[in-house]
DNA sequence: TTGAAAGCGCTAACAT
DNA sequence: ATGTTAGCGCTTTCAA
């Protein structure tokens, strides 16, 4: 293995200063053009290639930027991480990721992983386990630029980007009552994360809006799964006040309340079903779901366009902004009951 | 901000040395327990926390691993990427990742930001358009563990993760000849990617094998998406050697197959449809999508098992090790001819 | 415009 | 078992 070039090599070669040969390399305008002329041709005679390391210990910028998701897994994630990347092309940052898989011990070290690694800044997604939020506490001591997505913390002082998850739970529940359905159920997650507190919140409002009784027995408090879903539909559909739809926290249990409907005859849209996240598939399933659309790609983006924006502050005056985005409706076969009407 | 602690904190307090404190940091045999003990206690009191970054200068070993993949949103690459972290937990190896969204640029660029950021190992697929390997070599030459996986290149002497992607073309073919198809189209991309090539060479083996002609207007060399496929398939069906099949490069491609056979009345299993990849949607779709699978979890598994055994070795001896591993197909509905058989 | 030199935080000889 | 010290490769004052 050759010893790798190194600036002391290239300043040797040229019987200049490594402080030159630095300056040269990093554009600084104190150089002559000739200087910087030579510089970079003997950089690249000999092959030379910078060491951020050694930049970094002595600069304190890495110039990568720390990300924790649950999940790369999942296409919402992975349409953020994408995102995120591409808003970041240009800048010179990095992207050094980390997966929880959900859980908040994963999530701890991953900070700690992050913060040792000396990251600029972090953008991170709670695990659905997370509730006490304090080891992100050292990362706004150390001030450096915290962005929160998604499943984000009131009592984290932070920038955030979001959804409107109210608008998301009440626009959910507010289409299926406009195609006609009476009784709405809903399948969500037990966890106490904010996005589906706010979610079931938006979903009573629209159904008290309409006069429509909220039962809740026909709130399901479980876990999002395929499986979930299925054991969650015949729970419903064997209450006492049988829904005609169903809210699903997300595209794959929403899945599972399909194939169980499918399984008693009451496929979609005979009884209504509608989904979160908007994934790949939900367009081509049969029937084709109807699902909220959480924008994945906008929400990346904004991140790190914030991120970018958090670092030209200064640090006395760390500004906190929260971003909310707006969800849609993509409207599917699953819900299309108005179509249903002409055959009753 | 208040000033990070470092182990002249930490040695200052003890009054001892530096090079004890970072001794007993590292566990490092050579000190007293009582030492120890005092040196994390202290470390904890001012909430120290490493610089993996001077440590990195330093030693030369970063315990970061640059990932390369052509995107993060393909479930296949994230399945990899999941259980490579997964195969990594516990090493103390974390994960930097570059996306290259299919472009050689990108590729080249994401070595040249790796190699900057002195990982310690690449694992690396390369992008559809790549054909010229030569930034790769500047990672060999440096000597640093790279590991190629499914999209990989017979011009560069590495270690390889793969597909036996012969074997898989020939599962393909063979599995819609023993359901009884008789003339199987074939849609790929025009790429000259070797995963591409060796399943088309696997396909013709298996079809001259068992006496079915190639009708090389039968092979659609093009792109991969579901338009592609929609596109592709209308193109077979108006030709003269009209298929009674069709494969397609991925379960996306595979995905337009089915809306334009359902379109024209020819709904799968009537022609049969077969994809790669076996993606999430491909088993809840209508109907649902026979399909190769290529089992990215272990695919992530081995790469990470690999470089885990190669930064063991010493530098003298890199061994060159190549797995390859078996791809299985997935039977649903949409290649079930022999179903049909009775209604005929 | 360039040079000299200190030092970022840590590790690893070498010495004791 | 612990201390001393020289760097790792770069940036950045300060001086010239």
């Amino acid at each position: 293995m050759k010893k790798k070039t190194t600036i002391y090599d290239i300043a040797k070669v040229l019987g200049v200063n490594v402080a030159t040969v630095s300056r040269a390399l990093n554009g600084l305008t104190t150089v002559s053009e000739a200087t910087r002329k030579s510089v970079e041709e003997t950089a690249k005679a000999l092959n030379y290639s910078p060491n951020r390391l050694a930049a970094a210990l002595k600069s304190g910028k890495t110039y990568i930027i720390g990300i924790i998701v649950p999940s790369v897994q999942s296409h919402f994630f992975a349409s953020i991480i994408n995102s995120i990347e591409e808003g970041l092309k240009g800048s010179g940052y990095g992207v050094l990721l980390y997966q929880t898989n959900e859980s908040v011990a994963s999530e701890i070290k991953g900070v700690k992983t992050l913060m040792e690694a000396q990251v600029d800044g972090i953008i991170a997604s709670l695990s659905l386990e997370t509730s006490d939020v304090s080891h992100f506490e050292e990362i706004i001591a150390q001030n450096i630029p915290l962005i929160l997505f998604d499943r984000v913390s009131t009592s984290l002082k932070v920038s955030t980007v979001t959804m409107d998850d109210y608008k998301a739970g009440y626009l959910a529940a507010k289409h299926l009552i406009d195609q006609g359905y009476k009784n709405i159920g809903f399948i969500t997650t037990s966890h106490q994360v904010m996005i589906f507190t706010e979610r079931l919140r938006g979903y009573r409002a629209a159904l008290q809006e309409n006069g429509i009784p909220v039962f809740e027995e026909n709130i399901i408090l479980g876990g999002l799964s395929i499986k979930d879903g299925r054991f969650g539909a015949g729970k419903l559909m064997r209450g006492l006040n049988m829904p005609d739809a169903i809210i699903a926290g997300d595209d794959f249990t929403a899945l599972g309340v399909i194939k169980k409907l499918k399984e008693i005859g009451l496929s979609p849209p005979k009884v209504g079903v509608l989904g979160f996240a908007n994934e790949v598939f939900s367009a081509y399933i049969t029937p084709s779901l109807t699902s909220i659309d959480q924008h994945p790609n906008e929400i990346g983006k904004e991140c790190a366009k914030l991120f970018l924006k958090k670092i030209q502050e200064t640090n006395q005056e760390q500004m906190i902004y929260n971003i909310v985005l707006e969800p849609t409706v993509v409207e599917r076969q699953s819900s299309a009951k108005l179509f249903l009407l002409p055959l009753l």
